[in-house]
Parts: structure tokens; C-alpha cells; sequence
DNA sequence: AGTCGCATGGTACATTGTACGAGTCAATTG
DNA sequence: CAATTGACTCGTACAATGTACCATGCGACT
């Protein structure tokens, strides 16, 4: 009778997430040399990378399911076992790319500003490496990596002295920043990439958009530069300590 | 011969854009009734008008060629006379939705203040109105209406007195503010309508983040004070005079 | 041996975007 | 008047996609 799928599928081993082992009844197949398989076993951790591979390389359309298992030199349907859909696979990689390792040293006394810039900087970084997460981070809900760093933003900020009244103020304040500016960021290497469509507007920016013009914002490729600015002017604003 | 498509296809009349009028060859049927066509004769306007309509109604997703076709009562392809792809679709769609009428009053001598908020609560307003314009917002390259958006910023905010050499930093942290903003938002709103993909860690915030957990971060639904709050801030940290 | 649960994947289908080309009708030209 | 043109409409067809359904294989346990 070949048992419902639906069971099966809603049991996935462990999306991204790591569990103290309930002995998941005896493990399985970690013989010797594979028997006869053809490739590699499948298996949520390779499907992931894969479709991060694949997302680096083609973009967000670049994602198909046939794709995925022609790379991962499997059948498609095989993929479903694993995954419950094609949003899942999404949600598993750009939750994959936002993880965070930590900073370096964090011998912290005054390092606070050190972690938060850390932290925040690679975060921008992450989403810059894999430019189709910025899409999908803002049309999916929130996975246990991006509450992580929330958490370690909030923990941070509050060992810093900030009150805990202003606390999710602050908290947000800069999560906001950093998301903006990595939207901003990548909305301009895709107008650069395309600039058929955008030509008749930055074409003549002096003509409708005279201060735009002056001030040279579009052009202004110190990103890193005035993201640094904006962040400390914020830092500043919102803690009290010097 | 049918003359080839391709040549009318990037004749568009106008592309939200207005011309002055070069004279397009005669003004084509505004005759008295409409003769026997079925319906009211298709448009970009009615096009774009009903694409967000559908837009607003169906979510990213449910904008098809052939559900805009049958709301606008035409044949698929009929839309492709006027329109490139489903992607200049969307480009028309969120621009359409980006429009700024200004600001009421605005006799402004210390109202820059008032001015600027009041350009960016209705630039954020407008996008939690029309939720699917953040993910595309963040996909698709700028299109003239945030252009003047971003216009109105910067020449507001250098009457006020910003030096040029920190008009650009103002400029991009006000905007990646908003826009981070926006993001955090439609995210929650996500969150909340799909409680079943990440209930397992709302429901349990307190034991892997107890920082937020305790901040109620994720249950302060005071979204526009805290909003106005961080705007506040980076404002009197942006701007020299009180 | 048989049974069960994990795991793979082939086939099939509905849905999508859109290329192609034929059709309609009004204005223009002969 | 007839012929032409060019703006506009749309039916058909096709390739690409997500995925439901089902058959199969394999290792472990009884």
C-alpha cells in the first residue's frame, strides 16, 4: 500500500537545525564503500548547497527543480522526499547563507561596537554574495538564522548599556539600515547590468533630477564608505556611552 | 505581410512617461461609441490599473497573462501589443503604485522636517498597502517615480542645510532606513499568516533567544512609533539645526 | 522467509509565458 | 469607389515548469 507520503514528507530529518540525536533508529547505511549506487546518496545538506550553487550561478529563475537533480545527478521526483516543495528549498538556502559564524576575537569589554559593525557588516556581505537572497528575504518569513543574529544584536546592545525600553528601537533601527542598504545595493548592480531599461533615466538625471545630478548620488560607488557612516551615525544616536 | 512585431512592440506609447506631443500620426478612433467592439478598448493604463489590482488581490503569484486578460476582458495575447513581457508588467505595476502627489501644505520655512516625513510615511504606507511591491521593489531596477522620490529627498534636505559632502550619506541612510523598515514589516505580516512554517520558533523564542523573548521583540506591534522613533533619530543625528 | 520504512525516480498532467500568424477595422491614399 | 496601410486583437501551439501518483529497490528487524 505504499504509505502516504504525507507522513513520510512532513518527517524531515532536520531542516538546517541540529538536534541532540534521539537515536533516530539506528543509523542508516554509513557502510563501506557505497554498494551500487550510482552517485552520492542524496540528502538535505547536498540539495541545499546545490541549489545555493545554482542560485550563485543563475539567479532566482535559474532554480528549477529539473536543474537540481540533473547537478545532483539524481531524479527529480527524488528531490520531494527530502523537501516539501520548491518555496522549502528557497527557505533552506537563504536561510544556509545567512548563517553566522561569530566574530573572531570578541574579547569584549568596549568591543561592543566592534561585534554589532562585525556582525552587521557580514551579514551585508552574505547577502552580497548571493544577491538572490535580498528578494527572497524580503517575501519569505523569518528563519532561525536571521533570529539568531537578532538575538546576538539584541544581547550585544543590551550588555552595552542600552535601556530596555529603547532596546527594540535600537534593535531595529539598525536591522532596517543594514536591510535598506543592501536592497539599495543590489537594486543598482541590477541597473547597471540592465541598463537598456534604465538608460533614459540615468541617461539625463540632470534634466529631472537636478540634485540627484549634483551631488552625484548614482554615481557614488563608495558604498562600503557610506554604509560605514550612516551605521556609526546610527550607533551614535543610539547609544549613550562614548 | 503582417508587418513584423517586433518593430510595433518597442513602440510603446508611452511608458508611464508623457511626451510632448509629436504629433503620433493622427489620434486613432475616439470616435462616438464604441463601435462594436465587446468592451472598452484595452490600454496601458487600464492594463497596469487592473494588474495591480490583481496584484493587491492574489498576491505576487497570482498575477497571471491570462487572469489579467480575463478581468480586462481581452485575449492574451492581445496584451502583448502593448505591454514586452510580464516582467514589463511588474516594472509598470510597481511604479504605478511608487506615484508621490506631495505633500499637503508644505509652506515650508522650518517645515523640512514635516516635509520629509511625511514624503517617507507615504512612501512606506504605499508599499504595506501593496505588499508584493517590496519583494519586487528589491528585485527590479529603479524606475522613475523613486528617482523623484529620492529628488525630493535630497533637495529638501539640502535646503535644510546639509552640507553637499554629507547629502549623500543623509540621503541613502533615510532611504535604507524606510526600506529596511518596510522589509522587517511585510516579513511579520508573513510570519503571522503562515504561523505554521515557523511556529516552532515563535512558540519557543524564550528558550533559544531570550534576549528577544524578553524585549517582546517580536510582539511589539507598536511598528509606527518605533517607525517614527528611529526616524527621529537618524534625523537629529543628520541634520545640524534644531 | 516476509514485512516495513526509507529512499529513488519514471510518467503524466495542469499551468504557465509567449512566438507566430491570421484576423478586424479605421484612416489614408490612389 | 477600391486598395493599402498600420494600429490593434486574439486563437493556436509549444516548450518549460512544479508536482501528484505510483512502482520499485534496499537494508533491517521479526
Amino acid at each position: 500500500m505504499t504509505a502516504k507520503r504525507s507522513g513520510a514528507r512532513s518527517k524531515r530529518p532536520r531542516p538546517t537545525e541540529f538536534q541532540p540525536a534521539p537515536e533516530p533508529r539506528g543509523e542508516p547505511h554509513l557502510s563501506l564503500e557505497r554498494p551500487l549506487s550510482l552517485e552520492r546518496p542524496l540528502s538535505l545538506e547536498r540539495i541545499v548547497a546545490t541549489a545555493v550553487e545554482l542560485l550563485d550561478a543563475r539567479g532566482i529563475d535559474g532554480l528549477t527543480m529539473r536543474r537540481l537533480a540533473d547537478r545532483l545527478g539524481s531524479g527529480v521526483m527524488s528531490l520531494y522526499w527530502h523537501v516539501d516543495d520548491k518555496d522549502g528549498v528557497f527557505d533552506l538556502a537563504l536561510d544556509s547563507v545567512l548563517e553566522y559564524r561569530g566574530s573572531p576575537q570578541m574579547n569584549g569589554a568596549e568591543d561592543w561596537r566592534v561585534e554589532i559593525v562585525h556582525m552587521l557588516e557580514d551579514w551585508r556581505a552574505g547577502m552580497l554574495r548571493h544577491p538572490w537572497s535580498v528578494p527572497l528575504l524580503s517575501s519569505r518569513a523569518l528563519g532561525p538564522n536571521i533570529l539568531s543574529r537578532l538575538e546576538l544584536l539584541g544581547r550585544t546592545l543590551s550588555r552595552a548599556g542600552v535601556a530596555d525600553k529603547d532596546l527594540n528601537v535600537a534593535i531595529w533601527s539598525l536591522w532596517n539600515y543594514v536591510m535598506g542598504a543592501t536592497i539599495t545595493r543590489t537594486s543598482f548592480d541590477l541597473a547597471d547590468s540592465d541598463k537598456a531599461a534604465t538608460q533614459q533615466h540615468h541617461a539625463h538625471p540632470g534634466e529631472r533630477y537636478p540634485t540627484i545630478q549634483r551631488s552625484r548620488l548614482l554615481f557614488d560607488d563608495d558604498w562600503v564608505g557610506t554604509f560605514r557612516k550612516g551605521l556609526d551615525l546610527l550607533l551614535a544616536g543610539l547609544a549613550p556611552g562614548r
